[in-house]
DNA sequence: CTTGACCCTGTAGTCGCTACGGGGTTTACG
DNA sequence: CGTAAACCCCGTAGCGACTACAGGGTCAAG
């Protein structure tokens, strides 16, 4: 199986197959004469793996330790358990932060009245701090979350 | 006011006040005689539109477009109006998939019964495709949506 | 025998920062 | 007045997870 068929068959970009590769994720495959790469199924199950694994949200770290666990036999179910836990309540802290900022942009553009841009709300609410306290909060600076919306598709 | 001030007033770390400027989101400063960044309290309103922005998850460009639009004064505020409609579905397409990844975890880890590796029920959900059908479409390849779940707190 | 689809390597770009190295300046304390 | 700490400067490189491109080689069909 050569890489086009290999990516195809497992829903991820080819040159994405490359770069797992690359960084050491996957294993490097056999080569044709010509030096093309070629996939056993069971090289593509492992690159399922980890797409599934990306699909579930999980870090690429994270997968590397999730196919280590799964392959050393010694260890136990519940490390890997304890990191799906983890990875749960990462999301599920992600998700109540996005619906934090859709709560707030919809109630900024509840108030827009689509007038006069000297009028507009969205801008308004923008050039506004939420808390007007923290401006001068000089002594501890960074301490606040940044957040990915294009999360990112492709296509 | 110096730079490390501006950052603390608007809550963003000093770097990425140099990297705004660097990038063209803020005008360059007045200077010290010695060469270092003054600050006038316009400056630092600027500054806080950006971060405040950057909290509803506009991104970087998004923010450019935002502060185009309110100081140009022909403009009218629906096209404000629109890409805050547009930013805002994004969001909610986003939450609805990062719910649906959690879903799928919640469901995962229950089936978990905490026993042998050689039966972890996490691992074979990682192993096993969610359709099957989908391992043979090798007509259509890539058009898979990325996920960031990481998203992505500094400190 | 040529055309086009596929494959190769290596490198650079994306986004939004963050961190570092190697300096200069300012300020507070003794 | 000296000096140490805290601040600032610039430029560049790193992160994660890809994606894209340049400049080639290979292979099957017509």
């Amino acid at each position: 199986m050569k890489i086009g068929e290999a990516a195809a068959a497992s829903g991820c970009h080819l040159e994405t197959v490359r770069y797992y590769e690359r960084i050491g994720l996957l294993p490097k495959p056999a080569r044709t004469d010509s030096g093309y790469r070629s996939y056993s199924e069971d090289d593509v199950r492992r690159l399922r793996f980890v797409t599934r694994g990306r699909e579930l949200g999980f870090s690429l770290e994270e997968i590397r330790g999730l196919l280590q666990l799964s392959t050393d036999s010694t260890l136990s179910c519940s490390e890997v358990d304890q990191l799906a836990r983890t990875h749960l309540a990462e999301i599920e802290m992600r998700v109540a932060e996005l619906q934090q900022m859709a709560h707030e942009l919809r109630r900024t553009i509840a108030t827009c009245r689509g007038g006069q841009r000297a009028a507009c709300a969205i801008l308004d609410a923008l050039w506004k701090s939420t808390r007007p306290g923290e401006a001068d909060a000089a002594v501890q600076p960074q301490q606040r979350r940044r957040l990915n919306v294009h999360g990112h598709s492709q296509n």
